[in-house]
RNA sequence: GCCCCUAUAGCUCAAUGGAUAGAGCGCCGGCCUCCGGAGCCGUAGAUCGCAGUUCGAAUCUGCGUAGGGGCACCA
């Protein structure tokens, strides 16, 4: 990337200028480097200079220019290794400040203490064969160099289909999975099950009743059960695919039998959903699977030897300094007891332990002791046993209470640091008809995921999923969505892709770009030369380019930040910067030279947004 | 009581501590003899309040205000 170059380049100068002597002895702070706001600031620009004024006591504009100067010899050297051979005369301007930098693939200007680069129209030209011949592979960088992530998503209770809630997360997760590959990650997708636990034994009772009833058998639903139409499917699905044998056991057995049956039920309607979503995993995992096989257990044992587990009335805590639990912890508590729980100075005392395992919650010894207690032998089995990190948690707000626990734990049992990142994202609010959709998976009134795909389709749900920042709670309204189907932006994206495709289909049949390839493969396309002059590019034009050059940069923020919602912004302003060239830039008509270039300046553009809807998981249709 | 998140234009949302805070929708006004008008151009319109840190704050800190979530022997 030209951005991390650039900052190179500056951190060489800054230790050539120390060298030199006109710059005292200091470390070396990250550059970094931004975007100016104004286009006429150029395209990037660092305040270092300001930065340093303190430590270097000298006016950042002095700093600046030291740099700046310095800049030239450090660009003069190692940006041949950068930039593929050029004769292109730099685009120098008179003011004092500028430094040509020959052979330029930008100009660096002082302004106020910032150091401001500009990219060359010369520079930028080539990149468009650069985008060309980088084609399915462009964008791509190689943050991750090989090693192995995970990202966990969706993994919500195997007790009913997939609702809008678990929409949020999978969308979200999924991206970060794509994004993750592009960055240079071996990337692994994990839906975990929580296959164990009550709410799976309060599934498996209301599977049985609505088995029994689907047989014919007056059999009443158990208190708070599963009172959805899903559950009564998934009950009707395997009565007519197994008969009556599950009423010819003990019920005990039966009710545990039609537990594990309704769970694959279910995750094969989940995994249906999924795929409607474009959504695959590479492993759905078992939470029980950590106590049958005995993982669970040793962690347990490894904690309580460092002197972390206390038990007490006959239960287990996990408490990361070892201090004891407190009376009513771990019971339901008003808010009033809370503002009570105080210590003698009247200190209020911090929550420390968590439960692990208690006779109370489970009887059951081979079924897992509570959900808290099935993450550390998880997150081990992630990080230690398969090598990921980062292992990425993608959950909803219900769970943030959850996070420095498990941190505190991923210390405890020695992950090293940073390899466990927890994603919380809020939850979104549902309008239909104006009113709140409050949902309840229990109560059967949720929304499922298929109905809003019905609704709405795949594409516009996963770019509504990808619109706002994962802090950010929305409201997502079904009425407004469906009567503004076609003002939704993910079409004015799509479109924009669709009609550079219809651009090159009517080249290649009315033969506007000979020779360039245009409408086949094109190989001799990539070969041949931008053939104007960089000078005769339009600013139009160079803006689309330096708008297409920024999507590795795009990648390695949502990579970082794990914050998708940028590409949506990025998307949108690729088309943008797109749909002023279509209507400035006639390519038809023109010169064959500039139809040519023009050609290739729209094709890379196709290759941005059909690369960036990739990455949300979209579709990037040739016809709309 | 404590913890987490949020507060930006009429509405829904952007903005790696930088220079003149951007879009979409809505409003108002323009643009096709021409490659796809699901488009383009233009007008109007905003950082919840008060302090603080900084050369520089929508962004960081503190105190408020408002909303959401959590602090279960539920998952």
């Amino acid at each position: 990337m030209i951005r991390d170059y650039l900052s190179k380049c500056v951190a060489e100068a800054i230790a050539k200028a120390q060298q030199a002597g006109e710059l005292p002895d200091f470390p070396i702070p990250t550059i970094t480097l931004e975007h100016p706001r104004q286009p006429e600031m150029g395209d990037y620009a660092t305040s270092i200079a300001m930065q340093l004024a303190r430590i270097a006591k000298m006016p950042p504009p002095k700093i600046a220019e030291i740099i700046a100067k310095r800049l030239r010899e450090v660009s003069l050297v190692s940006l041949v290794s950068v930039v593929s051979d050029t004769t292109d005369t730099p685009d120098t301007s008179d003011t004092t400040d500028t430094i040509d930098t020959t052979p330029s693939a930008f100009t660096v200007e002082v302004v106020s203490g910032f150091i401001n680069f500009r990219l060359t129209p010369a520079y930028l030209s080539r990149q468009v064969d650069v985008i060309l011949e980088q084609g399915e592979r462009w964008g791509n960088i190689n943050l991750g160099k090989g090693r192995k992530a995970q990202v966990e998503h969706g993994s919500a209770n195997p007790t009913g289909y997939a609702t809008i809630g678990t929409g949020r997360n999978v969308v979200v997760g999924d991206t970060l999975a794509n994004t993750l590959e592009a960055a240079g990650y071996q990337v692994h997708r994990e839906w975990y099950i929580n296959d164990a636990g009550s709410q799976v034994r309060v599934f498996g009772a209301s599977v049985y009743a609505r088995y029994a009833q689907a047989l014919g058998m007056d059999e009443p639903l158990p208190e708070r059960g599963y009172q959805g139409e899903d559950v009564q499917e998934v009950a009707r699905i395997i009565a007519e695919r197994e008969g009556d044998k599950y009423l010819h056991m003990p019920k005990d057995e039966a009710v545990r039998a039609l537990g594990r049956l309704g769970i694959e039920e279910v995750m094969t309607n989940i995994k249906r959903t999924l795929a409607r979503l474009n959504i695959r995993y590479d492993n759905f995992f078992s939470e029980k699977s950590l106590w049958t096989s005995g993982l669970g257990y040793e962690m347990i044992e490894r904690l309580r030897a460092k002197g972390l587990v206390i038990e007490h009335d006959g239960a287990l805590w996990f408490s990361e300094d070892g201090s004891p639990i407190r009376s009513g912890q771990g019971q339901r508590r008003t808010d009033e007891e809370y503002a009570a729980d105080k210590d003698e100075s009247g200190q209020a005392l911090p929550v420390q332990a968590v439960l692990i395992r208690s006779p109370k919650v489970i009887s059951d010894p081979e079924e897992r002791p509570t959900y808290f207690a099935s993450d550390i032998p998880y997150m081990w089995h992630k990080v230690m046993l398969r090598g990921f990190n980062p292992a990425i948690y993608v959950w909803g707000e219900d769970h943030q209470a959850d996070v420095p626990r498990l941190y505190a734990a991923a210390r405890a049992i020695g992950l090293p640091d940073g390899a466990i990142r927890i994603l919380i994202y809020r939850f979104i609010t549902l309008l239909r008809s104006g009113q709140e959709v409050r949902m309840g998976k229990r109560k059967g009134n949720a929304l499922l995921i298929d109905d809003v795909v019905d609704e709405i389709g795949a594409d516009a749900f996963r770019y509504i999923m990808l619109s706002r920042s994962v802090d950010t709670k929305f409201t997502f309204d079904l009425d407004v969505l469906k009567e503004q189907n076609e003002k939704n932006p993910v079409y004015y994206v799509q479109y924009g892709h669709a009609r550079i495709c219809s651009i090159e289909r009517k080249a290649a049949e009315e033969g506007w770009d000979q020779g360039s390839g245009v409408g086949g493969q094109g190989s001799e396309a990539i070969s041949s030369p931008l053939t104007p002059h960089p000078s005769t590019l339009t600013s139009v034009e160079l803006a689309l380019i330096r708008k297409l050059l920024q999507l590795p940069e795009v990648v390695e923020l949502v990579a970082t930040t794990l914050q998708p919602h940028h590409y949506t912004t990025y998307a949108r302003e690729v088309t943008q910067a797109f749909s002023k060239f279509y209507e400035e830039c006639r390519i038809k008509g023109s010169p064959p030279d500039v139809a040519h270039a023009r050609m290739k300046l729209a094709r890379a553009t196709r290759l941005t947004l059909a690369k960036t809807l990739k990455l949300m998981g979209m579709n990037a249709p040739e016809r709309m």
